[in-house]
DNA sequence: ATATATCCCTGCGCGC
DNA sequence: TGCGCGCAGGGATATA
């Protein structure tokens, strides 16, 4: 499920429902995820009020008091869904409930388990492995097109496959990677190191144009992505290229049609006529 | 160090 | 209706 338009709306989905509240009650039905949750997992949640909720790269952070951080990934088919606790029924795959003072239950839910959860000292986040390698926020001002270039000059892979790597530039998955070459016009296969300084401020330009409408259409809703509510996101609808081969190129007076290739086994979906 | 392959896990849609 | 296959918003790990 989640890219970062997902995560972002599901964190904003989350603040009215949490953020300044106490965890009055935990509830966990197994050992743990894609890891096995921390010792005392939740003797150490139990009765901790949640300052604010952040987000860093694709990761959910639930900032409590005692300089605590709890540390939430989706995976591929994480949700998470508040209800009145009064009212709450456990659904398959929730897999850890959260309750609040306020009497709301936040389930967390996870068909395939890829996600995890952790709890870590705050101040050591960025020293987490998961953390440590995490290259920079789309949306922070110290990323300028030359920062970008730089980046992407040290690089021989495809820039399709570059865009997937988080520890270069965090948050694009594999939806808005594809939709973000595709308004760049730019072919998935280029070498990262081939982009001129032009083509990386367009490209950079374009990578935040996609994620900010995405979220402003509260994500995408493949299959598993909701937000905290229940309400389904949007931005599928607007996909220009992803899960659209053989259809023709959106793009004006582009006469191309969009063809599905794999790419560092990821599906990637293009028009080679007019991304070059 | 850097590029590809494999694995984790469940569910769904497809062809037969 | 059932079964097997391939595929899915991620990412760590092993292998070359």
């Amino acid at each position: 499920m989640p890219e970062l338009p997902e995560v972002e709306t599901v964190r904003r989905g989350l603040i009215p429902v949490l953020e300044g509240k106490i965890l009055k009650a935990i509830d966990v039905y197994r050992d743990g995820l894609r890891y096995p949750f921390p010792p005392l997992f939740k003797e150490r949640l139990k009765g901790q009020q949640i300052l604010n909720l952040t987000r860093r790269a694709k990761y959910l952070l639930l900032h409590l008091n005692e300089c605590q951080t709890l540390v939430i990934h989706l995976g591929m088919s994480g949700r998470l869904r508040a209800e009145d606790a009064s009212s709450f029924v456990l659904q398959k795959h929730d897999h850890v409930v959260f309750y609040s003072n306020e009497s709301k239950a936040i389930a967390y839910n996870d068909a395939r388990r890829f996600g995890l959860m952790d709890l870590v000292q705050t101040t050591r986040l960025n020293d987490h492995p998961l953390f440590r390698h995490l290259g920079v926020e789309p949306f922070d001002d110290d990323l300028t097109p030359e920062v970008f270039h730089n980046l992407l000059k040290k690089r021989q892979n495809s820039i399709k496959v570059a865009l997937l790597d988080q520890r270069m530039i965090v948050g694009v998955g594999n939806i808005y990677a594809s939709e973000a070459l595709w308004a760049s016009g730019i072919h998935p296969l280029r070498v990262s190191d081939s982009l001129t300084l032009k083509d990386s401020r367009n490209l950079l330009d374009h990578i935040r144009k996609v994620l900010k409408r995405a979220i402003e259409a509260g994500g995408s809703t493949l299959k598993d992505h909701q937000q905290p509510d229940g309400k389904l996101g949007y931005f599928q609808h607007q996909f220009a290229v992803y899960g659209r081969d053989l259809s023709s190129c959106p793009r004006e007076k582009c006469l191309g049609y969009i063809k599905k290739e794999t790419l560092g086994g990821r599906s990637t979906f293009y028009c080679d006529k007019c991304q070059n």
